[in-house]
DNA sequence: ATTTTTTATATGTATGTACATAATAACCAA
DNA sequence: TTGGTTATTATGTACATACATATAAAAAAT
C-alpha cells in the first residue's frame, strides 16, 4: 500500500531497489518476508518473489530458503563491459571502418601460445597479424593464433576479406570466452603499426575463445595510444 | 519430449542453450513459440517463459511480442569484470594487505575535476593520495577527490585508518559507478611510488562514484607494473 | 499505390494454488 | 553438554488461468 501498483512487478523492483538506496535496511539485515511484502504492496507472492529474484540477481539480495532474504554485504562492484565487433565499434562512431591483414602464417606457436590452444608440441596452428583502421588511422593491432585442428574451416577463410573478429562473431556465435586486460608498452613493431612512439603505453586486451570446451582461437589486441575501455551503466 | 523434465526451467534453459550452441537455430532466426516448446517438453507455458527470459537476459535470444522469439544477432560479448575492495583482493590471494595515505588536502580541483564533480570554480573538495600494498610491495596507487559539498562527512573520517575505497564500499553501499580503463606511461612520481621505472606502461582505472544523482567522488587507481584484469566467466 | 483500420496472435504480466526443499529452531535422547 | 530427530517455515518451482499489450499481417479506405 506504500505506493501504487501502477506496474507490476517491475514498479516493485524500482521500489525496493530505491529503498535499499535510501538504506531503509542495511547490509546483512533480513528484509519483510514475501508473504509480508505482498500484503504490504497489495499484490500476489509470486510477483514480489519475481522482483526480489530480479533484484537478487543483480546481486543487492541474497536469498536462501528458509533463512529468508538479507542485503547483500556488497564487496565488490560487478560492472560490465561491452566488447563489440571492432568494425561495429568504429562504425557506431560514424567513421570510416577499414581492416588489413598483414600475415597469415602456418606455423609452430611458442610454447605460452600452444598451451593455452591445448595443442602438443609441434603442432602447428594458424598465425594471423591484422591491423584495424579507423579513417585511415591505426585503430587496433590484431595478433592471432587460430587452432586449426578443432577449427579447420579457418585454413579456408580469407581473412585479407574478412577480419577473424567479424568471420568468428558471424560464424561461430554462442562461443564463450576470457578477456584480460593489461598495459603494455610498445614495441618497436607495434609502435611503428599503430602510429604510436616506442615505449608508449598501450592498452591491451586479451582474449581466449571456446566453443564447445575446445579452444578455438587466442587472440591479443593492441590499441592505439590513448584507447579508454569504458564499462556500460 | 525431447529429453526429461528432471529439474524444471533450470534444465529448459540449458537445453536450449545447448540447442543454440548446436546451431538448431541460427541468428536471426525464429524459434519455436512458447506453446510449442511446453507441448515439446511436457511442461506449462509459464516454464518455458522463465527459461526464455532468463535466456533473453542473457542475451543471447531477443523476444518481442507477437513477433516472436529469434535467436540474437550478436555483434557484441558483454564480459564482467568484478572490482572489490582492494583489501579483499589482496587477501584473497593471502597476501598481506597494507596501506598507507601520502597526503591529505583540501583544495580547488582543476578544472577537469571539478567538471567531473559537478563542482563550480573555487569550490574546494578533499584530494587524497594513498598507497595500497602487498606484501610491503606497491600494489595500486589512488588519486582521489571527494566531493564535499554532497558528501561531508568524509571530512570527519580518518583516512589514515581506514581506506578510502573500504570506508565508501562499507558506509555507502548502493552507489552507482563509472569505470574506464585505460593504460598510461608511468610519470617520475607515480613510478617511484609503484617501484616502476619512469615510462613504464601501467594500467589505469578510472572510477565515478554516484549516490542518490550525485557525484561524490572520483578515484584514478594506477596499478604496479603487470598487473591484469581478468574478465569472470 | 498509399494510408488507415482492424484482426489475429505471441509474448508479458498477474494471481491462486499446490507441492518441493533447504535450513533454522525446537525437541528429545544418550 | 552432545548428538540426532522432527517440526516449522521462507523461499523455490510449477501449473492453470486470465487478461494485457504490442505488433505483424490482413483488410479496408483513401
Amino acid at each position: 500500500m506504500t505506493a501504487a501498483q501502477t506496474n507490476g512487478w517491475q514498479f516493485l523492483e524500482s521500489d525496493i531497489l530505491r529503498r535499499l538506496q535510501e538504506q531503509e535496511w542495511i547490509p546483512g539485515d533480513l528484509i519483510p518476508r514475501e508473504v509480508e511484502l505482498a500484503a504490504e504492496y497489495g499484490c500476489a507472492r509470486t510477483t514480489v518473489n519475481r522482483a526480489l529474484n530480479a533484484i537478487a540477481n543483480r546481486g543487492l539480495l541474497d536469498r536462501k530458503r528458509k533463512a529468508g532474504t538479507r542485503v547483500a554485504t556488497r564487496l565488490s562492484d560487478r560492472p560490465t563491459v561491452t566488447i563489440p565487433i571492432i568494425r561495429q565499434e568504429i562504425e557506431s562512431k560514424d567513421q570510416l571502418f577499414s581492416y588489413a591483414l598483414i600475415t597469415r602464417e602456418i606455423e609452430n606457436p611458442p610454447v605460452s601460445i600452444a598451451a593455452q590452444l591445448c595443442l602438443g608440441s609441434n603442432v602447428k596452428a594458424l598465425h594471423l597479424k591484422a591491423l584495424y583502421l579507423t579513417n585511415h588511422r591505426p585503430y587496433v593491432f590484431e595478433d592471432r593464433w587460430i587452432n586449426t585442428e578443432t577449427f579447420s574451416e579457418a585454413l579456408d577463410v580469407d581473412f585479407s576479406a574478412i577480419s577473424a573478429n567479424e568471420w568468428l562473431v558471424k560464424n561461430k556465435p554462442y562461443t564463450r570466452g576470457n578477456f584480460t586486460f593489461e598495459a603494455t608498452n610498445a614495441g618497436k613493431d607495434v609502435a611503428e603499426l599503430l602510429g604510436a612512439v616506442t615505449n608508449d603505453a598501450l592498452f591491451v586486451l586479451k582474449r581466449r575463445t571456446h566453443h564447445r570446451n575446445a579452444v578455438i582461437t587466442v587472440a591479443t589486441l593492441t590499441y592505439h595510444p590513448g584507447y579508454q575501455l569504458h564499462t556500460d551503466c
